[in-house]
DNA sequence: GAGGGTAATGATACTGAGTATCACTATGTG
DNA sequence: CACATAGTGATACTCAGTATCATTACCCTC
């Protein structure tokens, strides 16, 4: 569950206050990718009084700590996803929001060919896959 | 030049006002990726009276016709880049913002593996390298 | 070429994400 | 336990993008 998160603060040597855990349970709570307004407002129905800034900070505090990625979602809002902090890429699920992982099985081929290619240097890359996991194939087959 | 997204504007069976033309023609002007305030600010620099909805608009447009593609970059912003309206994928050059496209060497078998271990059925992709062009590799060696 | 229906425009105001500031609080170290 | 300071929440702000709406100008028809 959060402990998770929270043990990983812990860690990363920054101290671990209420607010903190409070939100890292938030996180917890959701299974898959959230954005910073979800939390707020999941923060604001049980009336923690979690500030927006703290929510916004921690997410920088996470994504820097590389415990949480940051999503560009096809329609343009970023999402945030709780993962391993290796590289790897997310698989999104359009239908309910669920996250796979996936390490880059083969891609570095695919960046290899692309350098040799045009000439450039290459130094990082994205590679997001949106589409329907296991369970929302089934529940609407097509849509 | 701008003829080309001109032409296709008038292709795809919408009105070539004047600016639409104008907008066309800063955007030809930039060579590599722009986001929507450079467009802004180009055109409130050069006095046409064109407005901030209008360039918006626009770009929504070029977008829906596959003319120009929305890039996320690393730092979260948005960007776009004039480019051929079938499925690939881009190069930014991190130093002076170039753009090279490439095609799917190789992508769809990283994709399909992806699939197959997850079991998700993959709808879209969208794969972003991020690097050093050939020129500015050269330049700044490395930094 | 003129007339007119309507797509497109720009001004304005608005929303919503994210950031800056700052006085106050609470954490964890010594 | 005391204290330095990291962290907090309230507030106000910026900036991207959207909604509205009266006015403008495209371009189709004649």
């Amino acid at each position: 569950m959060s402990d998770e998160l929270v043990r990983a603060l812990d860690q990363a040597g920054v101290r671990l206050t209420g607010p903190r855990r409070e939100i890292a349970a938030l996180i917890a709570k959701r299974n898959g990718h959230f954005t910073a307004a979800d939390l707020i407002a999941d923060a604001s129905k049980r009336r923690l009084g979690v500030g927006r800034a703290t929510i916004f900070r921690l997410l920088d505090l996470l994504t820097e700590q590389r415990l949480v990625e940051r999503v560009d979602l096809p329609d343009g809002r970023h999402a945030y996803v709780p993962c391993e902090p290796s590289h790897h890429h997310h698989l999104v699920c359009v239908a309910c929001g669920a996250i796979a992982e996936v390490d880059d099985c083969g891609i570095d081929t695919v960046t290899a060919e692309a350098a040799r290619r045009s000439g450039f240097e290459i130094q990082s890359h994205r590679l997001e896959l949106f589409g329907r996991c296991p369970h929302c194939k089934n529940v609407e087959p097509r849509q």
